[in-house]
Formats: structure tokens, C-alpha cells, sequence
RNA sequence: CCAGCCGGCCGGACGGCCGCCUCGCCAGAUCUCCGCAAGGAGGGCGGGGAGGAAAGUCCGGGCUCCAUGGAAGAACGGUGCCGGGUAACGCCCGGCGGGGGCGACCCCAGGGAAAGUGCCACAGAAAGCAAACCGCCCCGCCUGCCGAUCGGCACACCAGCGGAUGCGCCGCUCGGCCGGCGGGGUAAGGGUGAAAGGGUGGGGUAAGAGCCCACCGCGUCGCCGGCAACGGGGACGGCACGGUAAACCCCACCGGGAGCAAGACCAAGAAGGGACGGCGCGGGCUUCUGCCCAGGCUGCUUCCGAGCCAGCCGUCCGGGUCGGUCGCGCGAAGCGUCCGGCGACGGGCGCUCCAGAUGAAUGGCCGUCGCGUCGCGGGCUCCGGCCCGCGGCCUUACAGAACCCGGCUUACAGGCCGGCUGGCACU
RNA sequence: GGGGCCAUAGCUCAGUUGGGAGAGCGCGUGAAUGGCAUUCACGAGGUCGGCGGUUCGAUCCCGCCUGGCUCCA
């Protein structure tokens, strides 16, 4: 898995599409250069306090999107994960089963232009 | 057995599968990928991979850069019984003094208030200079009352002469009491207050007072013990010296500032700028040599020393920012053992190499066991609980290295070991 | 990672030789008005962030925690 490691990336990743689900919330940003894809994980000290509880609720996250399937997150990708204080407790299939739904909305379709999802 | 005190330690164990970071070795024909570049990633084998607090950042160091070297001083900050340990410390050890506890033991910013200044609200006579005030005592004078002796009978009184007796009246003297004025002696006592000019007891006195005595406290000076803080004891003094320095302050000692986001290097790359070299560079006197006087800048100040600056020409370098690499893992290191020391600690020998990320590595899933807790069932019981089985829960508290080390402080489920004190019972 | 500052009434803030806990807005009651606003009068409201220490006495002085703000790069 390659990272995220540039403030700049961080930036541009939250200005693009928006994935919200129960424990994280995801931002997608195309690259359009069909390149490998990139996570970047973000956990602040609002989030959690305690940097045992920060390290934690990144490295489940980090761990989900390891055992996804390489064909799901798409190519030329840029994910952010935002964690929520939900991760420290979630059940960890549950946490893949959003990871993957979220994979699957945000690399898909674009949205219409009412904003609302495709109806499938 | 119960209650308690002190010190030290652990803080889940074993295993399976899939992953992450890093180090060493081998391979690596410089092959592939990312990047403008610097550089980074990709293979195999083996090793290592969070803590006792990694935390707070309260102290002390190493290391790095900044400042022109040295000395003295000022300012500011810190520390504060004595001795020792240490690289150093505000830490640790041993001791001393004070306070608390029946005790084991615990607590103390614990120098100086006879260098100076400030403050001590309210209450209180008075809050620090010692006196004033109330009160107490003595003397004198005055007024009033009472009593006694003596003298007297004008008035009042009496049954009455008469003032002999009784009730009385007047006067002298003496004594007592109340009050006032004046003079003096006192600090024993005076609702208060955190604190009141040594304390307790006795003697003494007109009343009192270290006025005298005993003990305690205090001060001064010798002596003895101790490296010292200090302790013991003696003589003398005869109360002078309230508290507050985490109020200003004084004394002694320590401290230059910033911090790995320090700092160095590499790549891309303007301007200001910088470095080096050559020539040149204040005023006066003088024929020249030379002599005299000098400006500005460089630390908070001073002194000594050192250096730089005034322009022109030439050559070279070239910041910030973004990115990369180093700094960055052998150290006041850990473990074992022996020796010295009451101890903190020091020394010798042997063995080991033990995290190095930088949007930041320890994760995910599972099995067995252990611990804790809850529920149910059974058994035992000194009725407090203990044991066994099954099941559920937490899979466990506080908490995650960020240059490193020594301390301190703070957080912490549960548990282990050792020593000691008090009480009860039995022998 | 490393510096600095703050915390006092519901809100915004004062508070120094350490002895009284305060102001404005807001709130409540009353007056005035036919009614409302303005105005006037009165009143309630506080572990001075927490725990220790110094002192006779602490919002104030000294430690240790907690929470918040801010600066350097």
C-alpha cells in the first residue's frame, strides 16, 4: 500500500468526493493519472485524545485497507481516512464491509447533478 | 490471626496464519519503477522492535549552533542545617535539629529578624519605642458617714432635776469606710487577640517587681565529645532579643543565550548580499625619515587585548521556501560476579549489542492457559468466608519512544517478595 | 518538539503594600404606562479551576495537577 505522506495531497484529497460511513468518513480524489492508488489517514487530537487511542484507531484502519482487495480501491486514486472514535470499538469485518461499500461509491459513477446517489 | 509501617519487583504467558519498521550479511552485470534532480523503493537469509512511567517539561548534563578572547562588576534568575555521593543537580545517602505517632516509622524551602526598611486588619488600655490609661498601694488636704475616749449642754431630744445614768446634740483627738484633688510608688491584674515586655512555685513587700531563691527557657564566655551541623556539662549575667524573609532585603554558592523544528550537507534557483585578491583609505607638523592627535563599530558596563569599517576594479560564492540525506543509536549502557563502604555509590573481571519512525513502524484474526469479576449448582464452615464445576464478561490498569542520559513530579487494575511494629490467642 | 499567557457571578471583565469579594450586561420583584420598550428603586446569584504548603489570616505568595489560548518552525 502506498502512502500519503504530503500536506499537499491532504489538501487536495478533501476537496474532492466525500464517503461517509459509520466509523470513518473517506475523501477521494481522482489523480487521473491511472497510477497506483494512495492512502493517507487522518486522526486528530479532537478525535482522540490519547495518542494510544490515535495510534490505534489508524492502525485498524490501516489494516482494513490492507486486506481489501486491490481491484476495489481503482486506479489513479488518492483515499484519505478520517477516523472516528468508532473504530476503537467497531467489529473489525463490519469496519470491512463499510471500508469496501465506500471504495465502491466513491471510485464509481459521479454523483447526478442533484447531488444524490445513482439509483441502482 | 487482626491492624499497620517500610523497602524492592512484576505489570499477562505460550503458539499459529497474514502484515509493518529497522539493522547486518549476501546478491546486486547498474536491471526495473517513482522523481526535474538530490535521492528513494524493489530480492534472499538472519537479528531486533515501546514504558515504568515512553507522560508533565519541574531541575541537571551531554551534543549542536549563536556571541571577538580574558578579567572584574552590574542586573536578573535559582539554591539555602552539616557531611558525603555524583559528570552535574533543586536529586540521592548518612547524620543533626524541630514536629507528629503507643510503636515500626513519617513530615519539615531547615541560612540571617542584636544591618536596615515595611507590615501586623478587626478587637484591645497598649501591636513593638517603651510608656500612657484603668486598677493596686503610700502620703497630704477636703467633704460626708460610722465607732471609741475625753470635754461641753446653745439648739433639738428626754417622764424629769440635770447633763451623773439612758436615748441624744455639739466639739477636739484617734481609727475605719466612701468620694474628690494633688504628689509619689508599681507593672501582679485589665473583656481582647494568632501574638501582650520570660514561665511555674516559694520568699519578700505599703502594694509590687529577677527584688531574692529553685527548676525550666534565654544570652555571654570557657571546657569536653564530634570533620561539621550539633550535643553534654560549668561559670557568669539577670531578661535586654515578639512575629513575618514562600514581604523588600542581607550573606554564601551556582548560572552566557538558544535549542535536534539545534545544526550540517545535497539538488533546483532570482534580487539584496557575502568571500578572496590588487590598488587605495582621517587631520596637523615636517624636505624626508618620522612625530602628535584621532572618528565610528564589535558584550549589559568597565578595563586589558584583538579585529573591522570608510572607495574602485577583478574573480568566485550565493539565502529564504519546497524536497532529499545526515545528525541517529557503543552509551555517565545493560546483565552476572567479586572487593571496598553503615549507605548513596565506587572499583576489578567476564558476557551481551538491546527500537530508531519522520503524515511518524509493534497491527489484524484465532487457539490454549492464567488472573479478575458476575451468575447458577454442589460441598465445607469457626457464618466472615473458602473450595469444586459450568457459563458469560474484561481479554485487563495508567498509558505509545521522536536527539540521548541522570533525577523529580504526576497517573495506575491486579499481584509477588523481604523486613519491621502494635494487639489477641496458643505452646 | 520547545517557549509564553490565562482561568473571579449565567456572559464580558476589574481587583497590590495579603484582612470588604466587586462593576457592566443579563435575571427576579416593585413603581411608572391602557399595554410594550425605555427609565427608576430594591433584590437574588460565588468551593475566586482543583489539591497541598507558607502565614494569625491567601483571589493575591510558593509548589503540583486540570482545562483553554497563543507563538517559533
Amino acid at each position: 500500500m502506498e502512502r500519503l505522506k504530503k500536506r499537499r495531497d491532504f489538501l487536495a484529497a478533501a476537496k474532492g468526493r466525500r464517503t461517509a460511513r459509520r466509523a470513518f468518513v473517506m475523501e477521494t480524489r481522482d489523480r487521473g493519472d491511472g497510477g497506483p492508488v494512495r492512502f493517507g489517514f487522518t486522526v486528530s487530537k479532537r478525535t482522540a485524545k490519547k495518542a494510544v487511542e490515535r495510534n490505534r484507531i489508524r492502525r485498524r484502519l490501516k489494516e482494513a485497507v490492507r486486506l481489501a482487495p486491490a481491484e476495489a480501491a481503482g486506479r489513479g486514486f488518492d483515499h484519505v481516512l478520517v477516523g472516528r472514535r468508532a473504530v476503537l470499538d467497531a467489529d473489525f469485518a463490519a469496519l470491512r464491509a463499510d471500508l469496501q461499500s465506500a471504495l465502491q461509491e466513491a471510485t464509481g459513477p459521479a454523483r447526478r447533478k442533484d447531488g444524490r446517489r445513482p439509483i441502482r
